[in-house]
DNA sequence: TACCCTAATATTGTCAACAATCGGACGACA
DNA sequence: TGTCGTCCGATTGTTGACAATATTAGGGTA
């Protein structure tokens, strides 16, 4: 259970803060449906807020790109589309390439053998509730997670993991993914630890970058697919739990 | 003169959209120096304006990473540092790099041509003015800024030019960045060039990326040479024209 | 019947005032 | 004299009301 940008517990201190933390959360798992219109009077009463703070709120959400919003019209959650998906592939594998040669500069001899660590965990879980589900969600994410944090560049590391990676989380609450590359996926992890552990910055990042394309292009043969031909724009495939408009959600 | 994010003429819709765009401009340029606070209150008497637009903008500053924001303290002027200026240019790499790549598959070849011309522009200029000044600083962004439209990802697309080019650009207005390798910059944009115009995305990539890891390196031995040991944090060099302070600006 | 123009409605953008929190100054005490 | 506690001032966070804009429903006309 990777805690992506410390959403867990430890509330933001500001309204605007916690509201935004809790819109997110409702938008990447699906709470909220793609392409729902946010209605500010409509959330301030169910939120029990002002609209000030949460117009804050929407603007944070705008700049992650889960919301977009036209002047004098108002937000709606963003809605995915294959392309998207194909494009934000294409940015990780940029970026998660270049965290990976860092990470085999920089990553601490004991953080190596975290990852390691980590990855028998995943092996372990795998091969008992054979429920390769969980690796390719949760764990999957945690492991890229913990490469990226181990670059040491900052930057890169907000870029990642405070917009992109909520991204990513939408789409696979959204999408299924379900993923018949499990096992490759997972044995690719074991190539890209071992190459940073041998200090080998321009493989660790062609073995990530070669990782994250096959991911891509895995998505994309699932896409064709399911829609041989048209279908530019797929919306949301699960409604996702007949969102909670009765009933108000418990106070921030 | 590339117009990075539509800035000019076209003033956003919203109170919001002008104060923001104005203020980053400012921010950017040094009007407002690095590490200042920004003060709600001063700011709106400043501008004629309430204070809720004016947080508006703030807070989208603070999605550009141009302002920092602790709550209930305020926000103050990103201070730029050595270290996150190399961040950058890491990030630089392997962004621009993805979009030589895209561009070199999907760059029509109409646009080649522009691009070709706009180098043609650029040596005529600097042979002219034998001004690498100008080249180095606005021209060899505008060159970028082509080639990162090409690559026609739109998500790479508005990372770059929305948010990492302007804090390029600020850097630029603080730090020197005279650049002694603006000719040899210039011979590795007309091998950029031709690579894509080879359709050759492996090439491309390349090229680019060690067009921007060399300008990296670059800076880090000016670095080096006017700071030899420690000098860990330092903050900008020029004061950047002594802030109207005196004055309000003109209307928005 | 289809199209366009007008007006009502609802939503967003903006404003000014209130409440909560932080930083610094002053003074008391060890 | 140095450190801690307290108070005050100022700034930020929040609220509710006002103004401006877009959407939609309705009626009139070709």
């Amino acid at each position: 259970m990777p805690d992506f940008n410390d959403q867990l517990g430890q509330q933001g201190v500001t309204l605007a803060d916690r509201v935004f933390a809790r819109l997110r959360q409702a938008i990447v798992e699906g709470e909220i449906p793609s392409g729902t219109k946010i209605s500010e009077p409509e959330l301030a009463g169910e939120y029990g807020i002002s609209r000030g703070p949460l117009r804050d709120a929407i603007g944070r959400l705008e700049a992650c790109h889960l919301v977009e919003r036209r002047p004098n019209v108002g937000a709606r959650v963003v809605s995915l589309t294959q392309e998207d998906l194909l494009e934000l592939y294409l940015l990780r594998e940029a970026l998660e390439g270049m965290a990976a040669r860092l990470a085999a500069e920089r990553m601490s001899g004991r953080d190596i053998d975290e990852l390691r660590k980590l990855l028998k965990q995943h092996q372990e879980r795998a091969e008992l509730q054979e429920g390769i589900a969980y690796f390719q969600t949760e764990g999957d994410l945690d492991f890229h997670y913990r490469i990226i944090k181990a670059s040491g560049n900052a930057r890169l590391i907000k870029l990642l993991c405070d917009d992109l990676y909520h991204l990513m989380r939408m789409y696979r609450f959204q999408f299924g993914m379900a993923s018949s590359r499990a096992l490759i996926a997972f044995r690719e992890h074991g190539h890209i630890v071992e190459a940073i552990a041998d200090r080998d910055p321009e493989m660790a990042e062609l073995i990530m970058r070669r990782h994250i394309r096959s991911s891509r292009i895995n998505v994309e043969l699932l896409f064709d697919e399911k829609a041989p031909k048209g279908a530019k724009a797929t919306p949301a495939i699960r409604s996702a739990g007949a969102g909670n408009s009765a009933g108000a959600p418990p106070p921030l």
